[in-house]
DNA sequence: AAAATATGAAACCATATGGTTACGCATTTG
DNA sequence: CAAATGCGTAACCATATGGTTTCATATTTT
């Protein structure tokens, strides 16, 4: 509801509350798909798909773009890091699960060098 | 809504998709407090925060035990590491942001050492 | 240019959600 | 033991949310 509290409310966490659309982040993950492809892995009718990805796209989390009468959607993963960030200061409480991750981080390679 | 739909919702997604919520695990992160106590930084009614404590409980964000009359909430910041596994595969694509992670793991001397 | 395709928007509906007030039940306190 | 304190629950209400059907619009196709 949120009805003016002082409280910002983020509409990322908003859409990720939602199953479905979190479904439609990890259809997106490997590639870009259009409003009919994506909506094709649902049950709910097309229209519902288009609300839940209309949201998606009001919180930056997915991009679109116009390819012949196609609408193509993309995963903007770069909204995620506001979640990331809001959990940062929990992850001091499971070191060890920051362990594994400093070893992916390191398999991955990245380049030690401050943003 | 999720009316019976294949997909499994997650009661922790669900949970933080609310900002008083949000508010509240922030509020007991640094130290545990008992339920007025929480109610008493927001500004709606007790009864109201009760009911998110409720919701927060049941996704074992927070435990709770008793204390004469009062009820004592903690954070139980484990729950989230189910929210850190599913940003998981999103953060590939941000790795400056881990190497920052990296850093701060490392200033905390977590042992590398698997789990 | 007409038919078909892809898709968003509008209108509508049932239910979920967040908030309120009233109440009940332990546990102090006086 | 009676009053006060702390707190959860129940009942209720307005609004938000998720879903549906219907419609309008822009591209292809034929």
């Amino acid at each position: 509801m949120v009805t003016h509290l002082g409280l910002a409310d983020n509409p990322i966490f908003d859409a990720l509350g939602d199953p479905t659309r979190r479904a439609i982040l990890d259809l997106l993950r490997p590639q870009a798909r259009s409003a009919g492809e994506v909506a094709s892995h649902f049950s709910i009718c097309r229209p519902g798909v288009a609300k839940h990805i209309r949201i998606l796209k009001d919180a930056k989390l997915i991009s679109e773009r116009s390819e012949g009468r196609n609408r193509i959607y993309s995963l903007e993963p770069e909204a995620l890091q506001s979640v990331d960030r809001w959990l940062q200061p929990y992850r001091v409480f499971w070191a060890s699960r920051l362990v594994s991750l400093k070893h992916l981080i390191e398999a991955q390679g990245a380049q030690t060098h401050d943003i």
